[in-house]
DNA sequence: AATGTTATGTTTGGATCCAAAGTAGAGCTT
DNA sequence: AAGCTCTACTTTGGATCCAAACATAACATT
């Protein structure tokens, strides 16, 4: 995929995910390639991309058209992001955490530590902390014997609230995002602990249960029982 | 997406499940082209699809390569359909069935027993078979709620190992097929009988064993602990 | 007036052309 | 002789052209 050509299926997907085009309409070849700025064809390629991923669905006979996601959908593609990198900890957990690959954990372990340490939370801390939970995460996935786990989880990521580092969002209430990221940070650790000690299914159900805090940890802080905010940052 | 475009696609899916082209060899769309009688176009949107599917990929900066499967890769593959149909038959029990869901699965659970009834397993069985066991799967993956995780299995699925109707291998040996099927039957009817009661933790680790009967119950029959065969059908 | 048929316009899919990027090979220089 | 550079060829990506399919609207017929 050349460059401009990644940049149409980007720009394309930020355009959906900010609701640019509404969900359920028709999306033309012609119309998106003029307000692209490129011909028809590196926008036909890109729908197809899109589709693939999900976020563009066929209109009937001709054409596509956005697709429509419900509170289900969300929930669901959580869910999947649960079980999937549930399976990767378990497989890791039974074949062995390497010294290396602890190592490699221990890093961004350690890095959550020393980031939550002060004690609050400030603007720029936002970017440090989704860098060192994607990293973390990508270890894990990355470790599991087989890129394909690591790819179905890629898909499922596609689906642009679904994402792993979509749990930070609210730059305004910071107090409230430093009590979410401190259970995350509690998390990583458990399932650290669980990866080194064998300990498969603990280290599964650890890191379903993990999926669910951009979710569900507003209920905790009595935001009543919605789906959190979409996801901030790309 | 086109008959003749989708037919391009599924002729290379085709071409490559089949092994025609080489894992790891390079390959170029004039050549592809030529080979299918069509122009390049068509080739170009294919190859975007069928990356996405995972059956090619970026060989460097220029062009794509068949993807290279190892042992480990079907496994996951394996797996991964697994916890998905797991995550289905959890959610669906947790939901609780509908009347009309249990009948319809009642429907599918019948005519296995009857195929099974006989004792033994004719040729024509095997599609037979092979179409109750898609749609046994189909209906309880379209029910769980979303469609988020049943396009993760259609994703997963398109590695053509991974697919649930991949069980039914050796129409030369119909015994030892015979009872493979039978303990596939044995475990529909017990994900049915977890459906029915709610439990959701049983029906997901019903659903997750299950997966592995086209990998793993050729241990059984002493036949060593390989992979099983390739599929048969398509 | 209503329905069916035809014609026109819109949109997508396939083919071809052109440009750009990359690779390999040959020749020159040190 | 070895390494570097320049050139030519291969291959991919983007744009445009043409054909086919589908939708819509208008007109004619019952």
């Amino acid at each position: 995929m050349s460059d401009s050509d990644k940049s149409v299926v980007s720009r394309l997907r930020k355009l959906i995910g900010e609701g640019f085009y509404q969900p359920g309409e028709r999306i033309g070849e012609v119309a998106v390639a003029e307000q692209l700025g490129v011909s028809r064809t590196p926008v036909r390629l890109a729908f197809r991309t899109l589709e693939q991923e999900g976020l563009l669905q066929r209109a009937g006979k001709r054409g596509f058209m956005v697709r429509e996601f419900t509170e289900a959908d969300v929930l669901c593609a959580v869910e999947v992001r649960g079980v999937l990198e549930g399976l990767a900890a378990r497989r890791l957990a039974e074949q062995g955490l390497s010294p290396a690959l602890a190592e490699e954990l221990t890093v961004w372990i350690q890095k959550g530590r020393e980031l939550l340490a002060k004690g609050y939370l400030e603007e720029r801390d936002v970017d440090v902390w989704s860098e060192l939970n994607r990293r973390f995460h990508e270890t894990i996935v990355g470790s599991a014997g087989s890129p394909v786990i690591g790819d179905a989880i890629a898909r499922n990521n596609h689906l642009p609230f679904a994402a792993a580092d979509s749990i930070v969002i609210d730059s305004e209430a910071l107090d409230r995002e430093y009590r979410k990221l401190q259970l995350a940070q509690t998390q990583h650790e458990l399932v650290f602990q669980a990866l080194r000690h064998g300990e498969g299914a603990r280290a599964e159900m650890l890191m379903r249960e993990h999926a669910f805090i951009g979710l569900r940890y507003g209920e905790l802080l009595g935001l009543g029982p919605g789906l959190g905010q979409p996801r901030a940052d790309d």
